[in-house]
DNA sequence: AATGAATGAGCGTTCATTCAT
DNA sequence: CATGAATGAACGCTCATTCAT
């Protein structure tokens, strides 16, 4: 799906759609956010939307990639360039903690797709594949750790389920209680997580 | 509830819905499943489950019930007989993996009820209540290991939060990959929140 | 339909049922009564009422013959002992009301049923021919006026229906103010009667 | 409720629903109406209604209005124009009948509505307040009537649902005889509230 | 004589999608 | 490009009725 193909206005117009979306669905949740109320948001017809997507699980697809794009921008530059894996570690928990303070909207749509909008145990669902990419993210940082002599020796996917599942818990927990003081937890996840990889002496 | 209000035949019946929507929740997912699909597993006509239960609402309540029941029950017991609130968080780790083992799919029910049945982000929910009460049982053990000395000095709700979050992020994984080692995972966490929550030297 | 063909214990049930039926429609509206809601009242299954009446048109039927029953036990004899027409038309117009303010219930229900459960045009509905007949009750006193000299030359069917849509008119002003005055309006209306239908000077 | 808000087709769409479901009313009585009915008859998709009227409720209540503006049209400007509460009476009663003469289904569908679309009786319904109002203007012209020396001293509440209990009896009359004389009754309605509301000698 | 579990048709409503304009 | 009217299938739910017990 080459941008080229499509024209600038064109463009704009996905992106209003994909911005109203995020707003719906963050706001109303997944289960009460139909096209007619993306459409109504965007103050477009609900024609529209099928026009520029056509079909709605595009349109979710394609808000699943735009706040990955968000995410993963904001966050992969900071991570790399830390000179240890224990760094690396610390600044993806605070990054990822950051980006749900700040984004929030976007970061709750996101949470609302992925837990929504999956298949049966048959279908896997399109965002799996997402959430097994970040768990190969947090995989290679372990890796990295555990060859650099930083890191004692686990199970990485056991220890990359544990983080990720962390980081994911925050923001059901981000719903409940908007006023959670998310660099708390960045500090005290961090230190959590610092401890329990570190070589043991 | 007197159990002597409900005939023999009905409780049959009851415990049959209960179980075909169980069924169906795991393998379609909560959006996907309706009560005519319930039904049809159950070899019922639709209108026989709203005999039953009411309503879905009601359905869906009773499935809550029945799986907290029986991860109690399984549950429960073993922790509190621990001596230290060493051992009673290890168990703790233990005996919820050990549950997604054996009860995959109401475990798999209930993690797609509880992330599905929210209302908007105003409307707090049905069951936000059960995992906040989830959360304080995980403080309470911790608390228990800071006075006894067990434990270093964290803060209480963001450690329940990392824990919570690894133990929910399973189910997932479960479902992605059905051969995942339960075992080695729970002795991997058991590990590694050992380490992270005990006193330093 | 001899009441020899039921035994004892059918009719006492029939009579309980009706009763219920009555209670039902005039408490919760024709519309929101169902077999369900009136069996639960009358503390039976609702297969119980279908054995016994067959259908629930035979039940609204019975329901009907009920009240007229009723109705026509306390107003009729009075009626016919009145020595003139005009006593006839005043005491009609007073027993009428009297029997409203005292069978409250039997009378709401009879309305409820009358306004609600018509057919189409086509089919005329099982209780015109009730009310055909209270027209024809009235016809026949104000025929009686008129031979005796009383009444002056009016239309029998034009009048009898302004009687009769007056006394209809009461329940629903009685349903919406309770603290209606039935004496004040049973006084009124055979003021009105009796001076629109006297013989002229 | 600006006219530019909808479209020259929808208005039409929307005036197509209201006259099928006027129709349907009329013709089957209000329960036997569903939405399936009425798109049935205007050959249309039940969906459509709902994407034209958002509920049942809101096209009962379109349904409602439009007769009322029918009937007030034809039948107010009629009335004032009277320079006596006598004429005005007379008038009232003419205009009245005359309209169920021209207007039989709007009529007839009217009253469906009004008899049917009460809750228990606690609540009291949506289109009570319009009766109260029909009574009320009732009372108006006979306390003019009253005031100008040309009626008797009688109740007025009374009187008043004597004669709106007159006119509400006409509907059903003609549903079981089509043939019925309007013209006949209203002259005899004319001249019996005539003579039973003028001051006596 | 009575039960109550079960049915199946029907209800009002929602919604992703289509298509003539 | 964009519209918005229209659709049709699916939803949760109600209810008179049936029938094995």
């Amino acid at each position: 799906m080459p941008s080229e193909s499509r024209t600038f206005i064109e463009e704009a117009r996905r992106a209003q759609i994909i911005e109203c979306a995020i707003d719906a669905i963050a706001t109303l949740g997944y289960a009460q956010t139909s096209l007619a109320k993306i459409a109504q948001l965007a103050k477009i017809s609900p024609g529209s939307i099928s026009y520029h997507f056509g079909s709605k699980d595009e349109l979710i697809q394609a808000v699943v990639s735009e706040v990955a794009r968000l995410a993963t921008e904001m966050m992969e530059p900071a991570i790399v360039a830390q000179p240890t894996a224990t760094d690396a570690l610390r600044v993806y928990l605070e990054t990822n903690l950051a980006f749900m303070g700040r984004h929030r909207k976007p970061l709750l749509a996101l949470v609302e797709i992925i837990t929504h909008a999956r298949g049966g145990t048959d279908t896997p669902g399109p965002y799996t594949a997402q959430h097994e990419i970040a768990l190969q993210d947090i995989e290679k940082v372990l890796a990295w750790g555990q060859k650099s002599g930083e890191f004692r020796d686990f199970d990485l996917r056991s220890t990359a389920i544990a983080i990720r599942g962390a980081v994911d818990a925050v923001p059901a927990q981000l719903l409940q209680n908007p006023e959670l003081d998310l660099e708390l937890l960045a500090r005290e996840l961090t230190t959590l997580f610092t401890i329990a990889t570190r070589r043991q002496p």
